[in-house]
DNA sequence: AAACCCATTGCAAACGTTTGCATAGAGTCT
DNA sequence: AGACTCTATGCAAACGTTTGCAATGGGTTT
């Protein structure tokens, strides 16, 4: 409660030991008798007494963090205004504390160029989860030959050196594509960059499926915001008037700026225009009419993610995860 | 690129010079000639050299990380469904980076109990940010007490010993009220648990206005999701009928719960029923019909938690501060 | 009874920085 | 020329753990 700390050897001091058994019962270690060890533990306690992670971090070489980097474009800044992101950050939280872990939030700002550099050998952390591989790979690539542990939330078809967690953004499309087909829709509109690794998947999946059933998909490649998918629909609207039944938004937040403008203007949904969004974000559900979505499984992508860390930071490779998916059928469809 | 990490005294022979020259220069100390530092923080680029942070963090005591706490009641879990709480972190984050800190991202549950202890004396982190007074303050008024370098970001109105950030709840609440009644409303629920403290703010800013006007009030106590206020409108709609023209949401998440529940009845929003929302997340705007809502300043307070956080750092002591909220009209009302 | 093993514990050397103090050399003042 | 001041650098002692190795002592084997 006052000012002057307790260290590892005073806490030995009072226990009557030597620091080196101290610090072993403190972990536990069955080299110190169980008596011991317990009656050491319960000093600690009573003390208020706790490691300084620094110095445990400086002598052991290992930090027990992992970092989370969100790895934004910062042009069209998807940014925190998307809930999905965040969600998913909350989720690998979750997953990393169940570890024992401990879990550094940093964005690529902050980490300048030298991933390696900044987090393993500057001993912040022990790995890195990247959320978002956004269009630039490289510089996770770099990071992870460097030797950085290292695994990525983003589209694991996707060719690349380090492991890639994510949906099967494939199929998605796929599923998106029939469920239109099957409500009636027959020409499509897809809202999203398939620039991006994952949207790109969206967008071949969905065509793929529609090209066999001779139904048409135009794409309109737009920001990952509300805002401009909002603004492209009714730009849209304007020059070509209503001539699609169906929309396929890259992520649901971009399927409620399209709902808002066809909403404004009277079309409805789902009668007029079928949309089907991306994510499951919360209000999907709660939104009305209700969003159909494919949903993605954030909290199982997180064990996956931080899984396949730990398991490099023992040492040995893993291997990327595609997740299944799933459509939500709801009111918008 | 290897496995053998360069330390600063290899990067000080590699400048003939000694370790503490190179450590000064890394950190632009001016003792150093300006000449020198140039050229050892050039080396120190070109072969990726970085700082041990442990080693740092142990000799100068400070580890240039602040910590932010959600602290989620764990029976309603609030949690990390709502985007809104998530966009609170995302702006610290922006924040604490801006200042050149990092943000360890903990929950109540990874720190336990001693957050003086873990946090502080642990070396984790200089600081602590809570996000969420909840409904037991005396955990944070014990790390506090303890000497924890502190803030909260919760009802700056209530009484308590450390600083807390937050927005005018009260006034909310009155803004809310008015509202409801210029745009015709008489009979008016209120959603959300007021043992909550920001929420009863909220709740005794309206109701102060609505009984002035002798409007009337109605209290529907339910937790802070969109699903038990789903439930609990449809539940209201059942027992009593439609026997109220306006809604006060504790937020926005609230908020859609209560329309959708609503819609689905053929309630007419904003016609029948007047709703106002709390928070103005992204959906607010994107939905439809968009949320009439009392949009708190995120980005504001989070610069402000974090610079009142490094005063206390500095050894001066912080005060609370109340954020200006602002009512955004929308269609909802 | 000597030799050995096992369970516990202690010693002391790292881990890689930062920083108070000492030092060296070059200029300045009297 | 001696006494000073300044500027720029080096020395070495921390910071508080962890951990390989040695040591102690009681019990077991031959």
């Amino acid at each position: 409660m006052t000012g002057n700390k307790l260290t590892l050897a005073g806490l030995a001091k009072l226990a009557g030991v030597s620091t080196s058994t101290a610090s072993r019962a403190l972990h536990n270690n069955p080299l110190i008798k169980a008596e011991t060890r317990q009656r050491i533990q319960d000093l600690a306690k009573t003390h208020n007494f706790s490691l300084n992670a620094a110095a445990s971090r400086l002598r052991s070489q290992k930090t027990n963090v992992i970092a989370v980097i969100l790895n934004l474009d910062y042009e069209t800044e998807q940014s925190i205004d998307d809930p999905f992101l965040l969600k998913v950050v909350g989720d690998i939280n979750q997953a990393v504390n169940q570890q024992g872990y401990e879990l550094l939030l940093s964005n690529s700002r902050m980490a300048g160029e030298d991933w390696y550099g900044y987090f393993v050998a500057g001993r912040r952390a022990d790995g890195v989860i990247v959320v978002g591989q956004g269009k630039q790979q490289t510089q996770i690539e770099r990071a992870f030959a460097a030797g950085t542990p290292l695994v990525a939330w983003g589209d694991p078809s996707s060719e690349s050196d380090y492991p890639v967690v994510g949906s099967d953004n494939f199929r998605g499309g796929q599923l998106a594509a029939t469920h239109l087909l099957e409500k009636g829709a027959g020409r499509i509109l897809f809202l999203g960059d398939p620039d991006h690794a994952e949207i790109g998947e969206r967008y071949r999946g969905c065509l793929g499926e529609l090209e066999a059933a001779e139904a048409c998909l135009e794409l309109l490649p737009i920001d990952l915001t509300s805002e401009s998918a909002y603004r492209a629909i009714n730009l849209r609207l304007q020059s070509a008037g209503l001539n699609f039944d169906g929309v396929f938004a890259c992520s649901d937040m971009v399927a409620f700026g399209a709902m808002k403008a066809l909403k404004e203007r009277y079309v409805s949904v789902p009668n007029d225009v079928r949309i089907v969004g991306f994510d499951n974000i919360a209000m999907a559900e709660v939104s009305y009419p209700s969003l159909t979505t494919i949903a993605q499984n954030t909290r199982m992508a997180a064990q996956s993610l931080v899984s396949k860390l730990l398991i490099q930071l023992e040492g040995d490779k893993a291997c990327a995860e595609q997740l299944p998916i799933e459509l939500i059928c709801r009111q918008s469809s």
